[in-house]
DNA sequence: CTGACTGCAAAGAGTTTGCAACCTA
DNA sequence: TAGGTTGCAAACTCTTTGCAGTCAG
């Protein structure tokens, strides 16, 4: 099992492979196009069907997950904890942002910039790196927090 | 035990709280300041001591870990797989740097730039979340890599 | 009707923790 | 000597997988 390989899939497309949009699958994406700001682990993602679908099980929501994400539906986000995160693709969702983690209450909050592609372009060039994807993640205290820190500490 | 706090603990300082610098300690430390542009896991690191301390315990290095992050001597840096990783920390390696991580053989690659320190500015003052720390990944093939693939393809 | 999809349970992998023994300041 | 440190094994959490039953094209 063990493979010294990366296995971070980000874009391991099925090429040609078809799968089929069932019903249950739709729900699923339905849920992250219907709240394309958010970012749902696998547990969330579970417990929100749930209640539309009673008898969805937590493995097929695994796998729907890595299934959408390899097709392009779904990007994987990974904030340094211990699951992980997707959240609606680039083309389905707004397209570049970036994220404020924040290390008391673990709210995320997304924000605009595209301040990357020229950078991208020069490590390409530099670098012969052929970039795939990135991710800005910013760790801080979101506006609440902070306060309430600021005000807890004396 | 499972909080649904924020786990990312990047700067639990042990405010006050001493810890004692055994050997154990030092030697841990001591094998990234002498690789200081390399990014071990837990487990990486365990096999490495292993060989010059047969008696260490994989526990041991998870807590040691843990404490010399907190301490701020190493960070914590996460390539979206499934296992954290630790490098040395800002004030001990070279400061700013980000990371290229290659899809396909999970080599990575440092690469220096300043130029998040506006934007982090400007995000504080706009979004009033006070930024501690952040992370910026590019994902991709390698020099190596890409050409293999590149020349497997057709 | 056939191959893909699913739920369940069990297995894996990484990480944490309880505890008794062991150091070290 | 007291309290932090350690190794071991067991516990935990998240994720993946095997398998038999089910569903959809």
């Amino acid at each position: 099992m063990k493979k010294e390989q990366a296995k971070t899939s980000l874009k391991e497309l099925p090429e040609g492979r078809e799968f089929k949009f069932t019903a249950r699958r739709k729900l699923l994406l339905g849920l992250f196009q219907q709240n394309s700001g958010q970012h749902f682990s696998a547990e969330d993602t579970y417990h929100i069907l749930k209640k539309e679908d009673s008898r969805i099980g937590l493995a097929t929501v695994y796998r729907t997950l890595e299934i959408l994400t390899g097709a392009g539906f779904l990007k994987k986000v990974h904030f340094g904890d211990d699951r992980q995160r997707y959240e609606l693709a680039g083309s389905m969702g707004h397209h570049q942002h970036h994220h404020l983690f924040c290390l008391a209450c673990g709210k995320i909050e997304d924000f605009d910039a595209d301040m990357l592609d020229q950078l991208e372009k020069d490590i390409e060039k530099k670098d012969c790196f052929r970039i795939v994807d990135h991710s800005v993640i910013f760790w801080g205290y979101c506006r609440e927090c902070g306060k309430t820190i600021r005000e807890g500490d004396r």
